[in-house]
DNA sequence: TAGATTGTTAATCGATTAACAATC
DNA sequence: TAGATTGTTAATCGATTAACAATC
């Protein structure tokens, strides 16, 4: 266990690892080495064995990692070991989608709120959720403890619906509108943008131009 | 202009370069210093400076770039100039929310069918696009030259989608299922997770614990 | 004991940033 | 000419991978 400081790399991994353990206790498998993580993973064992000796030492010499063991360590780790409520702005199709991951959140992470900033919107229902007003979020994210928001709004509305999350007393951010927002920096803020995962996309194709194909990968 | 192999990092940063670039453009303003982007996008300017010298002399010292024609060469080096053809496989939500998307991919990039594995949902419309079944598939692939392919089904179904879509003859895949997709290498993959960016929020949260809150950045 | 596998240090690799001559 | 800004090389920083002693 060292106390250097954890690069944003290393935490993403771990929502991975995190996700093929509970496959493999589903499957009542006792025990996985960073090879056998590494192979599915397509990650090298050594940073795998090097990621989890940030936070501790979690592994059997000669053995490996006792799977169920090393999920209660991640989720930990992760702080979802308690459960964390996300409230999500914006009911469009984008939000009706994650909404339905509530299921897979299962670990503890739960979008307990919905809101919208049409009014008309309000009262409509999301999954079992009930859209609500923005007037209603400070008083919302307060009385369920929420913790995350999630932006699925129009790009030109994302940074105003940023402000009012962060006034709420919200503590981190995943924001889907392609615009990079303007926050405080004791709120992590992560964007996830469609739009630019396919337009790099376009790049690899091949096509009738003289690109050089080096591209060893 | 040099024929180094340009790594994945520089190529997801020139579609973020090119949407700040088409906003200036509507603004009508004429001229860019990376000065003046890296302060926008919060990147460093060299960086921004050598992302673009790996494709060419686009700019002109003293001056800056000239925004219409830096859009123009970034539409090209993204193989944009053309339009890039796309299908999407698995019309839930996420499906219906990522096919309105299609506006915003003006820049020549179009979602132009969408397949289902439910036969029920064939025939049914998403925006102005009916679902086709999966046996469709191929041939609509090549009728409509499709060069790009979105899956968005459960992940239990996404290996398979995946080689029928590399079958009928697809060169790139963007995933939102949360599994690490086997394909062969000349086929490029990104997948995109909302749990593991959530999960990997949680991280940041404050809480109770003793962390040491030396999260420099 | 022999074989397997961790945790960790050292070596490598790659990406970011600084610095500056060239030049508009 | 003086000021601004590029393109590019060199320096720095950080992340990944290899190697191996410790040990189950």
């Amino acid at each position: 266990m060292k106390s250097e400081k954890i690069s944003e790399a290393v935490v993403r991994r771990l929502p991975v690892y995190l996700r093929y353990l509970n496959a493999l206790n589903k499957r009542e498998v006792a025990t996985v080495s960073s090879q056998d993580l590494g192979h599915r993973l397509n990650l090298n064992p050594a940073q795998i064995r090097k990621d989890l000796a940030y936070f501790g030492e979690f592994g059997r010499k000669g053995i490996g990692y006792d799977v169920t063991y090393l999920i209660e360590k991640i989720r930990h780790i992760l702080k979802i070991d308690q459960q964390i409520n996300v409230v999500l702005v914006g009911a469009g199709n984008l939000g009706q989608a994650l909404s339905n991951y509530n299921a897979y959140l299962k670990d503890n992470m739960k979008i307990v709120a919905v809101f919208d900033a049409l009014p008309e919107k309000a009262g409509t229902s999301i999954n079992t959720l009930v859209v609500q007003p923005m007037d209603q979020l400070e008083s919302t994210v307060k009385k369920k403890n929420i913790r995350i928001g999630i932006i699925t709004v129009p790009d030109f509305e994302a940074q105003q619906v940023a402000d009012k999350l962060i006034e709420s007393g919200i503590e981190a951010i995943l924001n889907f509108a392609p615009i990079i927002l303007k926050t405080p920096e004791n709120i992590r803020v992560h964007t996830t943008d469609f739009t630019t995962d396919l337009l790099s996309l376009a790049y690899y194709l091949e096509d009738g131009r003289e690109e050089t194909e080096d591209d060893s990968e």
